[in-house]
DNA sequence: CGGACAAGCTGA
DNA sequence: CAGCTTGTCCGG
């Protein structure tokens, strides 16, 4: 096979076993070990690669030696099974012809599984794993195919794409700029179609794309292949990518895409939560590339209408003009509910009007969270925190908790005094009801738990939870019942989020010049997060977010981490006084790490040894 | 992870 | 003290 290391072209089909049964497993290995040399063998030339289990706890790493006929398929990333303990699990080879450590008997490789990630994703999984406190396998799984790849496709030609891009387009200008820049965000409006970002990067050479949603990736995918570009869409053209030069796109797990020598990496929606994995490790994928871009040498630009403060602490943000923004925004009609006549409840005359004057509607009421929101029966005013301003709870003896800092309170008004308080939340199945009596026409309901699709029946109005935003397609009007609920919300993202809730809105509107209207009922109306969104100009809630967080402590400012699980205690034990890192807690059982940095905190908890237990160590918690 | 083996618990 | 459960260790 004349392949260099680096230049894969062919295919492992020969090679693979066929799957054995189960009960033959164990008698069969043992005739292959009895027939392999061992380590007393002075066998010169005696091949042996250094492989990962497949096992997140298992944390070692282990030497094969490589039958001769594999010799050729196996190199670095390579996907094997092999023989541990007694029984067949999968791994990664992570080291080709090491020295085994003398006096252990070297068993075969058992079965090579097919192509894996390539060299470098094994080192940025190393990387990843310290950064977020979790186990290089189960960030390598995250990295591999779904099934087995045998054959990739030599693609060794860079296709380049048609010349046609002419830079008059300010979006094509931005590009250039961005690309310039080792780091950078592009602030694009909720509407403006980051497509000529994509396609100018793309005609440099291939590019690996990072989106949050499926459905938008693919559609990008699709315009970029027609052009005439390779394109391979993740998860299912991994084989592709992994073969080279065609530009890779995918949702949060393409941060991982095989693709070997990216010339740009682009992440969309960098503001959006679900490029951050739930489950631990934790990992986002805006750092992921922010740190594979780095190592490679190429720039990393991110787009989005609402830059995070994460974002901006990497690179300048680049900002198109004020009226090509605001183009991209939709009107945003803001119903001060301060001024409303008691006994409105969520149907203020001007939401009412707006779903009369027809076009399909969609009412956006957050009821999820336990906690009551609770007005002023005087005033108006809602009750807040003292100290941070988010709501609070009221206990059973009547005193206010701050569901966010945990400040307590006598249950008083602190904008008149007032002493009689009214429960302002009220059920999205409730609200349904009474939408349908006052406008005399059926009113669906959409929650997580609605089947997709079920609520596109032909209803014009439809009322949900924020789940709504995620399924529906297009409306001339989303109007958000009761804003203040996101606004006050007690979690340190709460403006980040509730702005968030606007951008997904927005895009259901169109941009401007389709006439779609945002409508948000609120008693905060000189809000950042409102202001933003009236003035198309997320940098409003960044500055102040900003000021916040520092104040506060909170990231990006410092780094975090919230370790909880049965065995939380007896981590937090064994991790004791280190400098640099204050602990904070149990409260709910999970106590809260702050270091000023990720080096200090990633430092400090890869030096605790783990007890047995479950424990969730949460780098970056979303909510602390 | 999951098998091996060791140390702890129960019942005659 | 056999026979079983629970815990700790370790794998090439």
């Amino acid at each position: 096979m004349p392949a260099r290391p680096d230049q894969p072209s062919f295919d492992l089909d020969g090679l693979i076993e066929e799957a054995e049964p189960e009960v033959e497993g164990e008698a069969r290995s043992e005739v292959e070990v009895r027939d392999e040399p061992s380590s007393s063998d002075p066998e010169p030339s005696l091949h042996v690669v250094r492989v990962r289990p497949d096992q997140p706890a298992i944390t070692r790493l282990f030497d094969y030696s490589v039958p001769d006929a594999m010799r050729e398929h196996i190199r670095v990333g390579t996907m094997v099974r092999i023989s541990l303990h007694g029984r067949r699990v999968g791994g990664w080879v992570v080291a080709d012809h090491v020295d085994p450590p003398p006096g252990v008997t070297l068993r075969p490789i058992a079965k090579i599984t097919g192509w894996g990630p390539p060299p470098e994703i094994l080192d940025l999984a190393e990387w990843a794993a310290r950064r977020w406190a979790g186990r290089p396998a189960s960030l390598l799984r995250t990295a591999s195919p779904e099934r087995a790849v045998r054959v990739i496709a030599r693609s060794d030609t860079v296709r380049s794409a048609p010349a046609t891009i002419v830079a008059t387009d300010e979006l094509h200008q931005l590009a250039a700029e961005a690309l310039a820049l080792p780091v950078s965000t592009v602030r694009l409006a909720p509407n403006t179609d980051p497509y000529p970002l994509l396609h100018t990067a793309a005609s440099r050479g291939p590019i690996l794309v990072v989106g949050p949603v499926a459905s938008t990736v693919r559609r990008l995918a699709i315009r970029l292949r027609r052009t005439g570009l390779g394109v391979a869409l993740l998860p299912d053209d991994w084989a592709a990518a992994r073969g080279g030069a065609v530009s890779t796109l995918g949702t949060r797990a393409a941060a991982w895409a095989p693709i070997p020598a990216p010339t740009a990496i682009l992440l969309l929606d960098e503001h959006d939560e679900s490029l951050q994995q739930e489950q631990a490790p934790t990992w986002h994928a805006r750092e992921v590339l922010a740190e594979r871009a780095r190592r490679l040498g190429v720039p990393f630009v991110m787009v989005s209408p609402m830059p995070s403060l994460e974002a901006q602490r990497l690179g300048p943000v680049l900002v198109p003009s004020r009226s090509s923004e605001r183009a991209g925004w939709p009107v945003l009609d803001i119903v001060d509910r301060r001024d409303a006549p008691p006994g409105e409840g969520l149907f203020s005359e001007r939401f009412v009007a707006s779903v009369r004057s027809g076009g399909r509607v969609i009412c956006v009421l957050n009821r999820k969270g336990r906690s009551r929101l609770l007005g002023c029966g005087t005033c108006g005013a809602l009750a807040t925190c003292e100290r941070c301003a988010a709501s609070v709870n009221q206990e059973d003896d009547g005193t206010f908790v701050c569901g966010s800092c945990a400040q307590r309170r006598p249950p008083v008004c602190i904008a008149c005094g007032g002493t009689r308080l009214r429960n302002l939340r009220a059920g999205v199945t409730r609200v349904r009801e009474e939408l349908e009596a006052l406008v005399r026409e059926p009113v669906a309901e959409f929650t997580a738990q609605s089947e997709v699709g079920a609520g596109g029946t032909g209803t014009r109005i439809i009322i949900g939870t924020e789940a709504v935003l995620h399924h529906a397609h297009e409306a001339a009007l989303v109007a958000f019942l009761d804003f203040d609920q996101e606004l006050l919300a007690p979690r340190y993202r709460a403006s980040e989020e509730a702005l968030a809730l606007l951008v997904r809105a927005s895009r259901l509107l169109g941009p401007r010049e389709q006439g779609g209207r945002l409508l948000v009922q609120t008693r905060l109306p000189d809000h950042e997060v409102v202001q933003s969104a009236l003035h198309a100009d997320p940098s409003r809630l960044s500055l102040s977010d900003a000021a916040r967080r520092t104040m506060l402590g909170h990231p990006p400012e410092r780094a975090m981490a919230a370790v909880s699980g049965a065995a939380a205690a007896a981590w937090i034990e064994a991790l004791g006084m280190v400098e640099g890192v204050e602990v904070r807690g149990p409260s709910d059982g999970t106590w809260l790490l702050r270091s000023p940095d990720h080096r200090t905190l990633c430092d400090a908890i890869a030096a605790v040894p783990r007890p047995p237990g479950r424990l969730r160590i949460e780098v970056d918690p979303l909510r602390i």
